[in-house]
DNA sequence: TTGAAAGCGATACCAC
DNA sequence: GTGGTATCGCTTTCAA
C-alpha cells in the first residue's frame, strides 16, 4: 500500500510538498502539483485517514445516533444525512440506539467519546444532561433533530402547530365530532412529539369552541371546557396508541366500532397511524371520506396511495439540513449560504388529498 | 484529552506497560494491571482509535453498502448488522449507494479504498468485477448479502425455492387460475431476486401441469407449454411491477379488474407488493381470501396486520450472520461456533395466515 | 514482567 | 515555493 513518501520520491519532491500538493493546503507551483498528482494516481495512492486524523484532530467522520432504521421516516432522514455527508467527503458512522439499556451508555461513553467522529447528529433521541456534557467536554458539536431536551443545536418542526393545522383543517370542513389518535405517552410527556401534537389538537378545538360561543363570553375568559377529552360544543376525543399502522388499525376499530359515538373525522398523529385507521374504517364498511375524514402527518411515501390528506414534512431534507448545520459548526462550510433561521421550526405544509371532505349535514 | 502517557505516568509505569495492561495483549502483573486500569478510569482515558489503527492496521470498523435504507426490509437488516457490530466493539460506516452514478464509483474508489474499514458488507448490490478486485487488492474481506455476481462470501436465500414454495402452497389449495406479481426486471435478469422467484413460480406451475397429464407423456418430455405467460392446463400469468405497495396496488387493479380473466390466487414477489394487491382487491369489492388468495414473501412487520400468508425470511438475523462471517474472515472471532454451512442458502419458512384459502369449486 | 525506543503515515512549523 | 523535522498517540520489538 503506497504511502505519501512513495509519491514524493516518484515525483522527486519532499513529503511536505507532496502533502501540500495533494491536500491543496499551502502553496505549490502548479507544475510540481501536476507532477505530484500524476505520481499519486500512477501508483494508486490514497491518503490514510488515520494518519491525517492523528495530526489534524479531524476525522472527516460524523456519528449519527438514531432510534430506528426500519421505518420509512427515519430511513428517509438517514438517507438524506448520508447523501449530504458523502457529498462533503465525510463518512457516516451509524449508532442505532436500542431502548436505553446498557448499550446506550456504551455508545455515549465509549464509541462517541473516542476521537473517531468530529460531530454527532442525534435523531429523535432525548439526550440526558450527562450525555450532552460528555460530548461537549470533548468539544464535539451536537445537532439534534426532533426529540426534546436542551442541546446545542436543534432542528425540529413545530409539532404543536402541526396539530393545530391538521385539526383546523377538519374543523373548517365542518366536522364537529372529531377524534385524535395521539401517540402513546402523549399525556405523560407533554413536550414529546405526541404530546405537542395532541396539545395542538386541543388548542384548535378550544379555539373553535370559543368561536361558537357568544363573543362577549369569549372575551371574558375563553372557552369553558370539561375534561381533557371533552371539550364542550365540539365533540372531541383523544385516544393514545402506538404510532404505527397496527396501532392505528386497532385504535380505529375501537373508535369506529360503535356507530353511536362515531366521529366523522380523525386526526392521526402520523401517516402510518392514519393508514391503520383507514384500513379499520374500510374493514367496518365505512367509506373514506364519505363516512370518515382522515388526516395524518408526514407525507409518507404511501400517502398518495391511500389518497391521504396530511401535513407534510420532508425527512430527507431535514437530514440534509442537519448535516449543513453540523458542518457549519465545524467551520467546514465552504458554501456562502446564509444560516438557516436558527431556532426557527422546520417547514411543514398541508397537503390536501382525497381522505378529507366536508362534513355531511 | 488524556493520552496513554498520562495514564502511564499516573500509574507509575511505562507507556508500553500501560498499553499492555489496557489492551490485554502481552503479560502484565495483575497488580500493575489493576493500577493502570485504575489510573485510566481516574482520568477518563479512552484510547485513540486512529493512533491504534495506524500501527496495527486494524480499524475496528466495517463498511456497509446498501441501496436503500427507507424500507422495512433493508432497515431491519441494517439494524441487525449494527447490533452485531456494536456488540463486537466495531463501528459501522454506512454507504447508502445511489443508483450507480458517479457517486457509486466514488464510494468504491475513494471511501472504501482507504484504510478506514477492515471489511465490507454489501447488501443487495451486484458488484462489478472491478469493484471486487479493488477491494481484494486492498485485502478487505467482502461479505455479500443477496444480490448476484461472484464475490468472496455470499449469504442469500434461495429465491427460486421461495417462488416454488409459495406457488405450491397456492396450487395445493386447489387454485388453477393463478398470477405472479414479479418484480420489475424479472424477465430481463433471470438471476435477479425477481427473476429467480418468477422462475420458481414457473417451475411449480410446470410441475403441476405435468402432474395433471398422463404419467407416460410426463416421462416422455415434461409439460408442454405455451408462451412464458401461458403454461397449459394451469392458467398462470406473470406480471412485472415495482415491488412496493403502490406497484402491487396498480398491478392488482389491472389484474383483477376484469372479472372474466380474474385469477383466484396471487403470488406477490414481496409482502409490500402483496399489501398493494390486497388493497386493490378490497377496492374492487373482492374479499380476501374468499374471492382471492394472496401470498407474499418476507414476513414484513405488517404481514400480521394484513393477515398475510407469506414466506418468511429474517433480515435482522441475516444481518447478524453477515457480521459473524465478516468477523470470522478477519480472524477476529473469539467464539468457538462452527462455521455456518458455507454456501447453503439462508433459512426461509412458510407462514400460513388467513390470506390464503382453498379454491372454491 | 517491565522499559526504552522505533516506527505507523500523515501534517505543519520553521528555515531556506 | 520547497525541504527538513518534530509530532500526533499508540503498539510492538528488543533488551534488561
Amino acid at each position: 500500500m503506497p504511502a505519501i513518501s512513495d509519491v514524493a520520491r516518484l515525483a522527486g519532491v519532499s513529503k511536505a510538498t507532496a502533502s501540500r500538493a495533494l491536500s491543496g493546503r499551502g502553496h505549490v507551483a502548479e507544475q510540481t502539483r501536476l507532477r505530484v498528482v500524476q505520481a499519486a494516481s500512477e501508483i494508486g495512492y490514497i491518503a490514510s485517514p488515520d494518519a491525517a486524523s492523528l495530526v489534524t484532530g479531524r476525522t472527516k467522520n460524523v456519528g449519527v445516533v438514531i432510534p430506528f432504521v426500519n421505518s420509512w421516516f427515519f430511513g428517509e432522514m438517514l438517507e438524506g444525512i448520508e447523501r449530504a455527508l458523502l457529498g462533503a467527503g465525510y463518512d457516516l458512522t451509524l449508532y442505532n440506539l436500542p431502548e436505553g439499556g446498557p448499550a446506550r451508555a456504551r455508545v455515549f461513553d465509549f464509541f462517541l467519546a473516542r476521537k473517531r467522529v468530529d460531530a454527532v447528529i442525534v435523531i429523535a433521541v432525548d439526550l440526558t444532561e450527562g450525555e450532552v456534557r460528555g460530548l461537549e467536554r470533548r468539544e464535539k458539536p451536537i445537532v439534534c433533530v426532533g426529540g426534546s431536551g436542551d442541546a446545542t443545536a436543534r432542528l425540529s418542526i413545530d409539532d404543536r402547530a402541526v396539530g393545530l393545522l391538521a385539526t383546523e383543517h377538519l374543523l373548517h370542513l365542518g366536522h364537529t365530532r372529531i377524534a385524535h389518535l395521539a401517540g402513546a405517552g402523549a399525556g405523560l410527556q407533554p413536550n414529546s412529539m405526541a404530546g405537542l401534537r395532541a396539545a395542538g389538537f386541543r388548542d384548535a378545538v378550544a379555539a373553535a369552541d370559543a368561536d361558537r360561543m357568544d363573543p362577549a363570553a369569549r372575551v371574558a375568559g375563553g372557552a369553558p371546557r370539561g375534561s381533557a377529552t371533552e371539550l364542550g360544543p365540539i365533540d372531541a376525543i383523544v385516544i393514545e396508541t402506538e404510532m404505527g399502522m397496527p396501532g392505528g388499525f386497532e385504535a380505529g376499530l375501537q373508535l369506529l366500532g360503535h356507530p353511536a359515538h362515531r366521529p366523522t373525522a380523525v386526526f392521526a398523529a402520523t401517516d402510518e397511524t392514519a393508514f391503520g385507521v383507514i384500513r379499520a374504517a374500510e374493514r367496518l364498511g365505512l367509506s373514506v371520506p364519505r363516512d370518515l375524514s382522515v388526516i395524518g402527518v408526514d407525507d409518507h411515501e404511501h400517502a398518495a396511495l391511500f389518497d391521504l390528506t396530511t401535513i407534510a414534512q420532508a425527512p430527507a431534507e431535514q437530514g440534509r439540513l442537519a448535516v449543513e448545520v453540523a458542518l457549519r459548526m465545524l467551520g467546514d462550510d465552504a458554501r456562502a449560504d446564509p444560516l438557516p433561521d436558527s431556532g426557527a421550526p422546520l417547514a411543514t405544509r398541508l397537503v390536501v388529498r382525497g381522505s378529507t371532505a366536508r362534513a355531511t349535514a
